[in-house]
DNA sequence: GCCGTTTTCGGCCCGACTGTTTTCAGTCG
């Protein structure tokens, strides 16, 4: 699927032509278009063949144009054109807070900055604050932006930044508590998107100025990017910036609503809301001077005609048009997981005995498991060979003595080899409750061949990280996802949600692909450690980004269920 | 550049903050 290229050049389309000072709503409509294909379920070149590119909201003549080009051709010529009229880092460059398109224009127009090494040459000379508009504290932010993009400027996972923003409110609760009338998380972590730029967390109050004080004084702050009576932003840690916002109480479901976003969905908001004759903003919604709402978030969305959107909907992906029509999707939750489908134990590279994984599983309120370690071509990770295997298995049988109400399933997290085949026989695989399928080597060797000759296989239940990527560190492998999914939805094969934290794989998006295709997925945090196995709520809140439903997901079937849904799985392959 | 039960032309979300201004531009979310 070529939509994450297409939508890539759309955006940097959008930041060409902003440098250049076109009209704000000619760059709007470019990053518009670019939003809309990034999150397409469809295969774009499927509606291209089609001759439906104009379906696509916010696709017109001009981009459909564009994207035509480019999927005949590989390249847009205007697109050639711009980069050259351009500094050669400019994306770079764009990137540095407080350095924004205006500043970029001007610096390469009068000084020839065109990459990082020159703006911190004409920032140490002076030359840069002699520029008309430049003063000498607009130059100290932009060297202050600069400083933090090298330290701060990357996204985070999820997985990092939701405990980070536990742990900040935990803190002002305990230190700020009697003057705080709510506080919670907004934002992306509050969205949960996969990675996020900076964690936002929202305070009810009267005394912001000193919930803010107390805020910039927390002990692991080691930088206060700016403090005023209504908002914070500090480093903590050195790594992670941190906005604290305060608002009064009666503006509290106004502000949660505003500062949750996304900022998409937020003007998709605001224009129904000018239509109907309402303002909203983060103080609440507004007829005229009459405040109609703003202290439950709820308020908002009713009056604007909608039902309440759970957070991780908020995307302007459809989910104001489902809203509008009472047809939201019911999202699974993390109390409808039954299970953990795939763990690791001492066997291979996890910590735990099973004994003791088994016990944690219980205690996290699951009624059964799987054990799936990793096979014998997983030497790295001291994978099992069939005689070990066959050991586990007979130590999970006796286990399973010592629960009443819990199942223990003895399972395997199988290679998928290089040449396709896997790394046990059928005649073992078919000794076991479980069967997950994964690629850990040679990703470059045909990963989309390999994982469907594994789908094929009627004991393969799941498939493990199908994309193979890490969030912080690699891209996934070339795999195509339009023929994965062709072939799971013939198979029964579900497909991995990976909870851990590194891997959120498949993604948001990716998930709606596969559901939307009446593909099962499976949400397994790939634990190793008991701290691991807080990871599967990032998992459900992937699902639930993919607007997946309880029926959607094999771990909120009983066991006696996925019993059933594997005997019909196996005898249908 | 996109879009249309107000419009095929003239709109296109809203506000805070900052710094450089003498009335506003740029950046951010």
């Amino acid at each position: 699927m070529k939509n994450a290229e297409v939508a890539e050049i759309l955006d940097k389309m959008a930041d060409l032509l902003e440098f250049k000072g076109e009209l704000p709503f000619k760059i709007n409509a470019y990053r518009k278009a670019s939003r809309m294909i990034s999150e397409l379920t469809e295969d774009i070149e499927t509606l291209w063949q089609e001759k439906r590119l104009h379906e696509i909201p916010g696709v017109g003549k001009g981009i459909q144009g564009k994207i035509d080009e480019y999927l005949a051709t590989g390249t847009i010529t205007e697109f050639e054109q711009l980069l050259q009229e351009v500094p050669q880092e400019l994306f770079e460059l764009l990137t540095i807070p407080n350095f924004g398109p205006k500043t970029a224009a001007l610096a390469y127009k009068e000084l020839g900055v065109e990459t990082l090494e020159d703006l911190k040459k004409v920032l140490d000379d002076g030359s840069l604050a002699k520029l008309p508009g430049m003063g000498p504290k607009k130059v100290e932010n932009i060297r202050k932006g600069l400083e933090l993009k090298e330290t701060a400027g990357s996204r985070i996972s999820i997985g990092i930044a939701l405990p980070i923003a536990e742990q900040v409110i935990d803190y002002m609760n305990e230190n700020a508590g009697d003057i705080l009338d709510g506080l919670s998380a907004a934002g992306s972590v509050r969205r949960f998107r996969e990675t996020v730029h900076d964690i936002d967390i929202l305070a009810a109050t009267e005394q912001g100025a000193e919930v803010i004080r107390i805020f910039t004084e927390m002990p692991r702050v080691t930088r206060v990017l700016g403090a005023g009576e209504t908002k914070g932003s500090v480093i903590i840690d050195d790594r992670f910036q941190v906005d604290l916002r305060a608002v009064p109480l009666q503006s509290w479901g106004a502000a949660q609503q505003y500062f949750t976003g996304s900022k998409a969905h937020n003007v998709r908001l605001r224009e129904i809301a000018k239509k109907s004759g309402y303002k909203i903003n983060e103080y609440g919604i507004f007829e005229g001077e009459k405040t109609l709402g703003g202290r439950k978030e709820d308020e908002i969305y009713h009056l604007l005609g909608m039902e309440w959107i759970p957070p991780e909907l908020r995307e302007d992906r459809g989910e104001i048009e489902a809203a509008q029509e009472g047809k939201l999707p019911k999202l699974v939750q993390l109390k409808d997981i039954k299970a953990d489908l795939h763990v690791h134990s001492k066997y291979s590279d996890g910590q735990l005995t099973l004994r003791d994984m088994a016990l944690a599983m219980q205690a996290m309120g699951y009624s059964y498991m799987a054990f799936c370690d990793h096979s014998k071509s997983a030497f790295y990770a001291n994978g099992l060979d069939e005689k070990r295997l066959l050991e586990q298995v007979q130590e999970i049988k006796a286990l399973n003595k010592e629960f009443s109400d819990f199942v223990v399933l003895a399972g395997t997290e199988v290679d998928i080899l290089p040449d396709g085949s896997l790394d046990f026989d059928d005649e073992i695989l078919q000794q076991l409750d479980f069967v997950v399928a994964s690629i850990h080597s040679a990703f470059k060797t045909d990963p989309t061949a390999r994982t469907i000759a594994a789908m094929r296989n009627p004991y393969v239940d799941v498939i493990g990280h199908p994309t193979g990527r890490l969030i912080t560190r690699r891209a996934g492998f070339e795999i195509d996802l339009e023929r994965i999914f062709d072939v799971a939805g013939e198979t029964g094969t579900a497909l991995e949600v990976n909870a851990y934290w590194d891997r959120l794989d498949l993604s948001d998006v990716n998930i709606r692909q596969a559901i939307e295709r009446g593909i099962k997925v499976a949400i397994n945090t790939d634990s190793h450690h008991l701290e691991h196995l807080d990871m599967m709520r990032l998992g459900v809140g992937t699902a639930r980004r993919g607007w997946a439903e309880k029926k959607d997901v094999l771990n909120t079937f009983s066991v006696d269920q996925l019993r059933k849904w594997q005997k019909r799985n196996r005898l249908g392959a």
